[in-house]
DNA sequence: ATATTGATTGCA
DNA sequence: GCAATCAATATT
């Protein structure tokens, strides 16, 4: 095995394919000199021109002009004023789409919500266009975790309920056995035997 | 349930 | 220019 950072030609392939692959893989982040790596826990994948739920569905603006262009590397933008979500571009060249990292275990903690783990790893917009097959500052690596049946599970996106049809797709995908920590108790009302 | 927060976008 | 929107989170 040569090289365990996920290349480019990884990335340059269907986006629900590398979302579900990118489960198990691992998000390494190097900071003046330190190292934090983080496995990946969820994801989502935005696909293509017609996603509703996509940022690109809107044409080619400034902000998703990266989305455009070729796969491998980092769409980060700021969401709410206050937090940044970071995606790696996937498929061809002029096919925008891209998969939006949502969670990672690092050190045993995990670090639940996609502006967290920006939070995290320190990625801010700085990072936006990044060449992610590098090894530079920002990358993925296989480290060998293959994942066995039944553990990958598949959900509807977060916060595109304004998507219509494309909201219902189930194209978040997270490992069965994190448990999710945050939104446990949210709220008392709908708590219930259902 | 709601305050926070500022870039991005659409419309003038 | 200006108003509306937003791939979220912390707090009540």
């Amino acid at each position: 095995m040569p090289c365990k950072i996920l290349s480019r030609a990884y990335f340059n392939r269907p986006t629900v394919t590398v979302a579900r692959s990118l489960i198990g893989k691992y998000l390494v982040r190097a900071i003046e000199g330190r190292i934090l790596a983080g496995k990946i826990v969820e994801v989502e994948a935005y696909v293509g021109p017609k996603d509703k739920a996509c940022h690109a569905s809107k044409g080619r603006t400034p902000r998703t002009d990266v989305m455009f262009g070729q796969a491998g590397v980092a769409y980060v933008y700021l969401i709410y004023g206050m937090y940044h979500c970071l995606n790696v571009v996937t498929e061809r060249e002029e096919f925008p789409s891209a998969v939006l990292i949502r969670a990672i275990e690092l050190d045993g903690k995990l670090i639940d919500g996609p502006g967290r783990l920006c939070r995290v790893l320190e990625i801010d917009r700085g990072l936006n266009r990044a060449d992610l097959t590098e090894g530079e500052s920002l990358w993925f690596e296989d480290r060998g975790v293959v994942l066995k049946r039944g553990e990958l599970g598949s959900h509807a996106r977060i916060g595109v309920d304004y998507a219509g049809a494309w909201a219902k797709k189930l194209w978040r995908f997270r490992l069965r056995s994190v448990v999710s920590s945050a939104r446990a108790g949210r709220t008392k009302k709908q708590g219930g035997a259902g």
